[in-house]
DNA sequence: GCCGTCCGTTTCAGTATCCGGAACATTGAT
DNA sequence: ATCAATGTTCCGGATACTGAAACGGACGGC
């Protein structure tokens, strides 16, 4: 037999019952009101198997039944809050782009990186349809760019390799060498730009957020219709404006 | 041996492996960047155990690890969000509270009951220190009472002895019979009013919400200092604008 | 520079407990 | 009244979870 090293079979380390749970939760969340036959086709777990983790789970209150559908509970709010919090940062990065968003009269938003996907954290702008915690791929978007573009060479090769560089529209960057000429930019500039690579008529910018210690915190952007986004709102009036808001982030941690 | 029927032994339902992974969770939840050393002590299980679970939670993507501390994941918020957003009228009621927010100029909110408790959803006011998720006894606030009013004297009952009227305060309703008094008036006004019963020094009113089929959402409430907020503000003005707003919120739901 | 301590990682055997097929109960629809 | 579909319970069997113990590495004190 072929050595094994081809990581398909060893990936299943630690506790399988527990990703037994999370594939449940997965499916929860994936649609509204779900039943337990619907569960067991989604996850083709044994209807028994279903049904005892779903009791658990009720029972822990992490997920709620009310006439036989399953609903994700709110105690995950609490631990999501928890997780949005985690830096001091972070919290102040909220009203940064509260104001922004207030300013500029656009969608602005805060995020950060995690396990190597852009990750919304904090938003301004239409109401509904709040896309906090959803997660993105960092080379579609000018904030991920600005992620990207605090690692060194060898980091970002790493990204390419075990991420690949997918693209979302035509727009997005899917060359290699591009990328890097592309990051290079973004460390001269000081702020990253994204044209319609990663939604259609949509252009961004994103400035980096550091810690008075020179820690990266996340990216801090502003974008909208490519109508309203000249080049000149781009390239000039955003890039300061911004600037100074991730300033602002950096005294308030600093002082008071 | 006596016959264990006393309820201690059985209430372990289900999948134990599951309530260890929850247990370690709550554990990560209460503190910042916390070791597997920090963890073994706090849980009491054994450290391979931990070691484990924190492993597959890693690898999961629902924990991270940062040299050698371990913090929720932004997964969490994913999850989290999707309860936020599990019925339109919660999406609905995030703007509500927005727009009382402004134009009361005080703190306002918007909570729904889970499992017997009250859970923020929503908030407006002081743009740090966001109470969203956190969970509170329901018979101690105007949101809570909202809720038990929706009851009849038996769910009420349950309440009563399934949970419990601990004081919070020295207002805090404690006497069954006061409750079900204030219930009462409650249905009756078609508000409901704190008066420092949930924290020393704050008062409120909430109103409940409902949807066009006459389902009830939650409760919209709006609380500030006792200075502010004399009988008059409390007993008139904010009543029948808390009133609109609810009805905005199921015009809403009704149309577009 | 050595030793002791603490913490994370790994191993391993035993068995608790998780699993899942299958039977049973319940509901609802035709 | 019958049937189909779904939720609930049961139970034997083996998986895989557990936890004690040993290992290795890092750190700090002396």
């Amino acid at each position: 037999m072929d050595t094994d090293r081809d990581e398909t079979a060893t990936d299943e380390v630690g506790v399988s019952t527990t990703r037994k749970t999370f594939a449940l939760l997965e499916a929860l969340k994936d649609e509204e009101g779900v039943t337990i036959a619907d569960l067991t086709e989604r996850t083709d777990l044994p209807k028994s198997t279903v049904y005892r983790h779903l009791q658990t789970l009720t029972d822990l209150g992490y997920v709620i039944e009310r006439d036989g559908n399953y609903y994700v509970g709110f105690r995950f709010v609490e631990l999501g809050e928890q997780a949005r919090s985690r830096r001091v940062g972070y919290t102040a990065a909220k009203r940064a782009v509260f104001e922004l968003g207030q300013e500029t009269d656009e969608r602005a938003v805060f995020i950060v990186e995690e396990d190597d996907e852009a990750v919304y954290v904090h938003r301004y702008g239409s109401l509904t349809n709040t896309m906090i915690g959803h997660r993105r791929p960092l080379h579609s978007m000018a904030a991920g760019k600005v992620v990207l573009a605090e690692r060194d060479d060898d980091g970002v090769s790493r990204y390419i390799e075990e991420v690949g560089l997918e693209a979302i529209t035509p727009n997005t960057i899917t060359d290699p060498d591009a990328l890097f000429a592309e990051l290079e930019r973004v460390r001269d500039r000081g702020y990253a730009v994204n044209n319609q690579e990663h939604m259609e008529g949509l252009r961004g910018v994103s400035v980096p957020v550091y810690t008075p210690d020179e820690d990266f915190l996340g990216s801090l952007s502003v974008f909208g219709p490519t109508s309203r986004f000249t080049d000149d709102y781009v390239h000039d009036e955003l890039p300061t404006r911004l600037r100074d808001k991730a300033g602002e982030i950096r005294v308030t941690l600093a002082y008071g």
